[in-house]
DNA sequence: ATGCATGAGCC
DNA sequence: GCTCATGCATA
């Protein structure tokens, strides 16, 4: 059952897996789908299907296409940079947007099917236009606080990377407050440092990553390229930036100390065997999925199904594409959000 | 740098 | 089946 990932430095052990923060979790959750469900359509069911549902998908998607290209007004991967204007200190901005009559509001999945289609007639047009009226939840400040707790349950799941007692860094510690709850110009800030820090010791983020293992610090295993470079260009998710800043800043002065000594001699992992084959969805397939996203990002599992047969797909690629994209949404950047 | 995938934990 | 953290593969 181990992990075909070739590189896990540690076993997996669901069971002792610390408890996570179930109740920011589901929090937060509810205060996305709130935040999610798009538009204000509403209007008269024709009883229209999955079929013209897609069909209008994909016309809106070639629309969409046609009259500009691929101004999405919330960008998928958006990647525009920190505009490092607004002042936003979030230390004070305790949660915002979070309604409690939101956590409890839901869309009943009967209505929601009605409402999608509908929707999908009436929106299409209107996206085809002015950029459709998907709520940009991308500039959200979604779960802006988590707390230093929901920092940690992540600390631990991330770092721990399966290693039984993950002991978080430093977090474990309850005077870690101030630490966690730094604000993101702090983040930011760190980021930037640290990316110019390291490309002076001549290492390279695979270097960092690997290097990671060795500092010994329980729980805390390597991590790969892609993930420094995330950290670096601020696109992970904010309690990631939070939990993985001690483990680097450690290893950043760690390097730095050993630097000076003239000793360091980050030592590279290498191992790979398997060759894991990555699907490539086609530019229309794609723009079609955007499309619908921007409708419905949540789609239900039938409609994942109808959207596959239609595109041509794995089922399971789609769902995979609608979780990666949600999770795309929620990414860092807080000059998106702030 | 980023797209698609995996796996743990949760519901 | 979802979210999240993370990784492999690749543009």
């Amino acid at each position: 059952m181990m992990a075909m990932n070739a590189k896990q430095p540690f076993g997996m052990h669901p069971g002792l897996q610390e408890p996570k923060f179930s109740s920011l979790h589901s929090g937060s959750e509810a205060m996305r789908r709130v935040c999610l469900p798009a538009p204000q359509l509403q209007g008269n069911i024709f009883g229209s299907f999955d079929e013209s549902l897609l069909a209008r998908a994909e016309a809106l998607a070639a629309v969409d296409i046609v009259s500009h290209g691929k101004s999405h007004p919330f960008k998928p991967d958006a990647t525009y940079h920190t505009m490092s204007s607004v002042p936003c200190t979030s230390t004070s901005s305790a949660v915002p947007i979070s309604h409690p009559a939101a956590l409890t509001s839901h869309p009943h999945h009967a209505v929601h099917q009605g409402l999608e289609s509908d929707l999908l007639e009436h929106i299409s047009p209107t996206l085809s236009v002015s950029g459709l009226g998907a709520p940009e939840h991308s500039v959200m400040p979604a779960q802006i606080h988590p707390h230093h707790l929901g920092a940690m349950g992540h600390l631990h799941q991330a770092m721990g990377m399966g290693h039984p007692h993950a002991v978080a860094p430093h977090s474990a510690m309850p005077a870690c407050l101030s630490d966690v709850e730094s604000d993101p110009r702090e983040l930011e800030a760190f980021a930037e440092r640290f990316k110019q820090r390291r490309i002076k010791l001549g290492v390279t983020q695979a270097d960092v990553g690997a290097a990671l293992a060795n500092l010994k610090i329980p729980g805390v295993g390597s991590l790969s390229q892609s993930t420094i470079c995330r950290f670096e260009s601020l696109t992970l998710s904010h309690n990631n930036m939070i939990a993985l800043k001690p483990v680097l800043q450690a290893w950043l002065e760690e390097a730095e100390a050993a630097y000076r000594e003239k000793n360091s001699k980050p030592e590279l992992f290498n191992g790979s065997e398997r060759k894991r084959k990555r699907t490539s969805i086609a530019a229309p397939e794609k723009r079609s999925l955007e499309a619908y996203f921007a409708i419905q990002p949540r789609p239900s599992s039938e409609k994942i199904a109808a959207i596959a047969e239609k595109l041509d797909l794995k089922k399971n690629v789609v769902r995979v594409w609608f979780c990666n994209q949600r999770q795309k949404q929620k990414r860092m950047k807080y000059s998106a959000v702030h």
